[in-house]
DNA sequence: GCCTGGTCTCTACCC
DNA sequence: ACGGGTAGAGACCAGGCG
C-alpha cells in the first residue's frame, strides 16, 4: 500500500450514515490539497468509581443506558493515573460524538461513580490527541487513494490506513512555505450609524492571494444590490482555494455580517472545502471555514501592548507595514458617502486596497508566530490565535496527559481564592546615574521545576511525609515531595531543554535566513507557554487549578529577590528598585558581576544584566521610572505616556519631559516645553484627535455603578444609532459646560474643536502629567501655567530638588 | 445646603 | 476566559458646619 507525506492543516468530522468519520485536512509532499478520511474513530470518556466500587456491575449499569442512535459499543477496564494517583477506571465508547454530552449527564447520577471524565473534548482534536498529531507538522502515513467525493475542492483523498509517524525531515522547514493565503475584508453601506444587515447592503470586497497574484481584486455591488457582488465573492474564494484566510476582526465583523447578507438572499455561502458548509462559530469565539484555517489577525494585534487603539491603520502603521501618511484614511461613517458620491469612489476603492495591502503584510508579521505557537501547543492554527493563553498551555498539557497515561481533569467552577504575590520594592526618588537591571531568567518557572511544584507532587492536609523527602515553601508551609518528577516539572524541563537546544541551532544560523526566524519564532512560542504555567495553576477555572501551588511559588519568588537583594548591599551595592524578578542596582562592573555570580552559585537561580541606564529616574510610585539607554533610548515605564486613557497631548508633552530632563538635566527647558504646549492650547492650535481620550467599555452600559465619561460617550453612541460592545474604546473629549466631568463627555467625532473644554486639558491632563516628573524638581503647577517669570519660591523648589 | 476627606469604582499598567 | 501588585482619577457619601 502507498506511504503518503503530508502536512497536517486541520481536523474535522462529519457523521454519515449515523457513523461518525474523521476529516483530516492536509497537504502531500508534491503540493496537493487533499483529504485524509478515517472512519475507525470512536468518541469514548472515562468513568471514574469511587473508591472499592465493583467496576462489573457498574459497567453493566452503564451498559443498560445504551441509547439507541448511539449505542454503548464496548466498555473496558483501564489503569491511568488521575493527578499522579494509579486509578481503574472503564473506558466507555459510543457511535455518535454529540451523545457523548447525553451520557456524561446520565452517568454522573449513577450511584458509584465519582467523576465522569474527558467527556467535554471535541472530537476532532480528540483524535488528534490519540493520534499525537501536531497541526502544521509533516507525517508519513500508509494510506489507500480514494475518489474524491463530490463537492468536496481538494486534488486527492485517501483513507487512512496506518499510524501516522513525524517525519523529522520537515521540522526545520517553514510550515507556511507553499501554503495558499488569502487576503479579505469588505465594505458596508452606512448612514452615520452602525450597519444593520438587514438594511445596509455590503458594497465593496477586496481579496487578494498569496503567491500567485500582484495585486488585489476589488469588487462592488451593483448599486446597493449586493447579490451578485456576494455570489462572486463565493466564486473567487473557490477559483483562489486558498488553505489560510487572513482579515481583519473578521470573527466578529465580516464573516456574520456576509453570512446574514446570504441569508437575506438565499444564497449560500459555500467558501468552505465540504460541500454546502458556511462558515460557522467555533471555540473561543472565532468562525470556522471547514478545510481552510481563517485567521483573525485581530488576535494578534490585541497582544500589542504598544498600540492602544487597535485599529487595523494603526497596527499596521505601528509595524511598519503601511505608515499612515501613505495610505487613505477614511473614519467608518465616512463609508456610505464615499460610495454615494461618484467622485469620491475611487478613494473608497483605494483605501480597501490599503486595507487589503495592510492585512496581507500582517499576516507576514504574525503567521510565522501563529505557525510555531500552534506546532508547539497542538491546536489548529485558527482556533490557537483565537484563544487565550490558558487555553494555549491547557491543549498541550492534555497531550503530555494522554501520552503519560494521566486522565485529563474535568474543567469546573470554582470560586475564587485569592493568594499573596510578589514584592514591588519602593523605589528610591530621584535621578540616578549608571544603573544595572538585573533580571532572573524565566523564575517562576524555574521554581516550579526546582522544587517540583504541581497538583500531583502536592502533599495534601493529612497526608503521611518524610521531612527529608520534601520541599517546604517558604512562609505559607506547602509541601511538594521531591520525586517522582511532577507533571509540570517534566513539562517545563521539556520546554526548558527544547528551547535551549534552538538557542543554540540558531547560532550557528544566518540571523537574515528564514530558517533563523523559523527557530526564533519557536523559542518564542515555548517561552510562552512555559511562562504561562505559573498563571495557569492559579487559574480557577484551569483543569490542573492549583491555588497552593501558585501561592508556593510566589512565596519562593518572594525569597530569591530579597536573598538576592540582601547579596547587593552585602556588596556594597546600592539598590534602588526592584520587582517581582528584577533589581536595579548602581553598575559597578566589577561588584555587579560578583553579584550575579553568587546569585547563581548560592541560590541556583540565573539571573542576567538586562540593561544600564545612563540615567533612570522614579518618583515615589512604584511600578513607574524613565531610564535613559547607553545607546540613547528613552524608556518610560507605568507613566501616564504609555497609558491609553490619557490624550496624546498629555503623553507627548510627558515623554518630552522626560526626554529632556533625561539627556540634558535641564528643568528649565522642560518647563519651556510645557508652557509652550500651554499656550498652544490656549491659542486654539490643536486638533480634536491629540485631546481625545480612549477608554475600554469593559459592560454594557447599564451595568456600571459609577457614572463616568467614556460611558456617558458611549450611551450618546448609542442614541446616535451606533453599536457599542463590552470591549469596544470609546474615544472622547471634554465640552464646556458646568457639573460633573461625566456630564461633559462627547463622543469625538461628534464634538466641535469650538466647544472643547480648553482648561480642563490645561489643569487635568497636560499639567498633571507634566509635574508627575517636574514635581520632583520642585516644579509648581503656577509656574507651568503662570505667564511671567519664575518667582523665587519655584527657584528654591528647584535648587532644593536637584539635590 | 455646602464643603471636606475618606472610600469605592474603574481602568490600565508592571512583571 | 492565565496570576497578584499598583497608581491615579473621579464618583460617591457621611459628617461637620452654619
Amino acid at each position: 500500500m502507498p506511504s503518503l507525506t503530508f502536512q497536517v492543516l486541520d481536523v474535522s468530522y462529519e457523521v454519515r450514515g449515523g457513523k461518525p468519520r474523521i476529516i483530516l485536512w492536509a497537504r502531500t509532499e508534491d503540493d496537493r490539497r487533499a483529504v485524509i478520511f478515517y472512519d475507525d474513530f470512536r468518541p469514548y470518556f472515562y468513568v471514574l468509581p469511587n473508591p472499592g466500587e465493583d467496576l462489573g456491575q457498574l459497567a453493566s449499569m452503564i451498559k443498560r443506558l445504551s441509547l439507541p442512535k448511539s449505542p454503548v459499543l464496548s466498555i473496558e477496564e483501564v489503569g491511568k493515573k488521575y493527578i499522579g494517583r494509579p486509578v481503574k477506571a472503564l473506558k466507555v465508547t459510543t457511535l455518535v460524538p454529540a451523545y457523548v454530552r447525553e451520557y456524561r449527564e446520565e452517568v454522573s447520577k449513577l450511584h458509584g461513580v465519582d467523576e465522569v471524565l474527558e467527556a467535554d473534548i471535541p472530537f476532532a482534536l480528540r483524535f488528534m490527541l490519540d493520534f499525537n498529531l501536531y497541526p502544521l507538522r509533516w507525517y508519513k502515513a500508509t494510506v489507500e487513494e480514494e475518489r474524491v467525493p463530490p463537492g468536496y475542492q481538494v486534488d486527492k483523498a485517501y483513507r487512512l490506513v496506518s499510524r501516522p509517524e513525524e517525519d523529522p525531515a520537515f521540522v526545520n522547514i517553514d510550515p507556511l512555505k507553499g501554503l495558499r493565503v488569502m487576503a479579505f475584508d469588505i465594505e458596508v453601506y452606512n448612514t452615520l450609524r452602525s450597519p444593520d444587515p438587514r438594511r445596509d447592503p455590503v458594497i465593496m470586497i477586496g481579496l487578494w492571494s498569496y503567491p500567485g497574484e500582484d495585486e488585489p481584486l476589488i469588487m462592488e455591488a451593483e448599486g446597493k444590490n449586493d447579490r451578485r457582488l456576494i455570489e462572486r465573492f463565493v466564486e473567487e474564494v473557490k477559483k483562489r482555494d486558498p488553505d489560510i484566510i487572513v482579515g481583519y476582526n473578521q470573527n466578529r465583523f465580516d464573516w456574520p455580517y456576509l453570512t446574514a447578507r446570504a441569508k437575506i438572499h438565499g444564497i449560500k455561502l459555500a467558501v468552505a472545502r465540504r460541500p454546502g458548509v458556511e462558515p460557522s462559530p467555533g471555540l473561543y469565539g472565532h468562525i470556522s471555514v471547514s478545510g481552510r484555517l481563517n485567521v483573525d489577525l485581530f488576535d494578534f494585534a490585541e497582544e500589542i501592548r504598544e498600540v492602544k487603539v487597535k485599529s487595523l491603520e494603526e497596527i499596521a502603521d505601528y509595524l511598519g507595514v503601511m505608515p499612515k501618511e501613505k495610505r487613505v484614511l477614511l473614519e467608518w461613517w465616512q463609508i456610505g458617502e464615499y460610495w454615494d458620491d461618484p467622485s469620491k469612489r475611487p478613494l473608497l476603492r483605494k483605501y480597501l486596497i490599503d486595507d487589503i495591502l495592510s492585512t496581507m503584510g500582517l499576516a507576514w508579521k504574525f503567521l510565522p508566530f501563529g505557525a510555531q505557537l500552534s506546532q508547539v501547543s497542538g491546536l489548529p492554527l485558527d482556533q490557537v490565535v483565537a484563544a487565550s493563553v490558558g487555553f494555549r498551555l491547557e491543549w498541550r498539557l492534555m497531550r503530555e496527559a494522554v501520552k503519560l497515561g494521566e486522565l485529563i481533569p474535568n474543567r469546573v467552577e470554582r470560586g475564587e481564592e485569592s493568594y499573596t504575590g510578589a514584592i514591588v520594592l519602593k523605589p528610591k526618588p530621584g535621578l540616578h546615574e549608571n544603573v544595572a537591571v538585573l533580571d532572573f531568567a524565566s523564575m517562576y518557572p524555574n521554581i516550579m521545576v526546582k522544587y517540583n511544584v504541581g497538583p500531583d507532587t502536592i502533599v495534601r492536609p493529612g497526608e503521611p511525609y518524610k521531612p527529608e523527602d520534601v520541599y517546604e515553601a517558604p512562609e505559607v508551609g506547602h509541601k511538594f515531595r521531591k520525586e517522582p518528577p511532577g507533571f509540570f516539572k517534566k513539562i517545563l524541563e521539556r520546554f526548558l531543554s527544547w528551547r535551549r537546544m534552538i538557542r543554540k541551532q540558531m547560532k550557528n544560523v544566518d540571523p537574515d535566513s528564514p530558517e533563523y526566524r523559523l527557530l526564533d519564532e519557536r523559542q518564542k512560542a515555548i517561552k510562552l507557554l512555559a511562562n504561562a504555567s505559573y498563571g495557569y495553576m492559579g487559574w480557577p477555572s484551569a483543569r490542573w487549578y492549583c491555588r497552593e501551588c501558585a501561592e508556593a511559588v510566589t512565596a519562593w519568588g518572594r525569597t530569591i529577590i530579597r536573598y538576592a537583594i540582601q547579596t547587593a548591599r552585602r556588596l556594597g551595592l546600592e539598590v534602588y528598585y526592584g520587582d517581582t524578578d528584577s533589581l536595579f542596582v548602581q553598575y559597578d562592573p566589577g561588584r555587579v558581576e560578583e553579584l550575579i555570580r553568587r546569585i547563581e552559585e548560592e541560590l541556583g537561580f540565573e539571573i542576567k544584566l538586562e540593561k544600564v541606564y545612563r540615567r533612570v529616574f522614579f518618583t515615589e510610585a512604584k511600578k513607574r521610572y524613565a531610564g535613559l539607554t547607553s545607546d540613547g533610548k528613552i524608556d518610560l515605564v507605568g507613566f501616564e505616556a504609555v497609558r491609553g486613557d490619557w490624550s496624546e497631548l498629555a503623553k507627548e508633552t510627558q515623554a518630552r519631559v522626560a526626554e529632556v530632563v533625561l539627556k540634558t538635566g535641564s528643568v528649565e527647558e522642560a518647563v519651556k516645553h510645557v508652557r509652550e504646549v500651554i499656550s498652544r492650547l490656549k491659542k486654539g492650535d490643536f486638533d480634536v484627535k491629540e485631546l481625545t481620550i480612549w477608554k475600554t467599555l469593559t459592560r454594557p452600559p447599564s451595568r456600571y455603578e459609577a457614572r463616568q465619561p467614556h460611558v456617558t460617550a458611549a450611551l450618546i453612541m448609542m442614541r446616535h444609532g451606533i453599536r457599542v460592545e463590552p470591549g469596544m474604546k470609546i474615544g472622547y473629549v471634554i465640552v464646556k459646560g458646568s457639573g460633573p466631568l461625566y456630564t461633559r463627555a462627547k463622543p469625538y467625532f461628534l464634538a466641535k474643536k469650538e466647544e472643547i473644554d480648553v482648561e480642563y486639558y490645561i489643569d487635568k491632563q497636560v499639567v498633571p502629567a507634566a509635574l508627575r516628573i517636574l514635581g520632583y524638581f520642585g516644579v509648581t503647577e503656577k509656574r507651568l501655567k503662570g505667564g511671567g517669570q519664575a518667582s523665587l519660591l519655584d527657584f528654591l523648589g528647584k535648587t532644593r530638588g536637584g539635590r
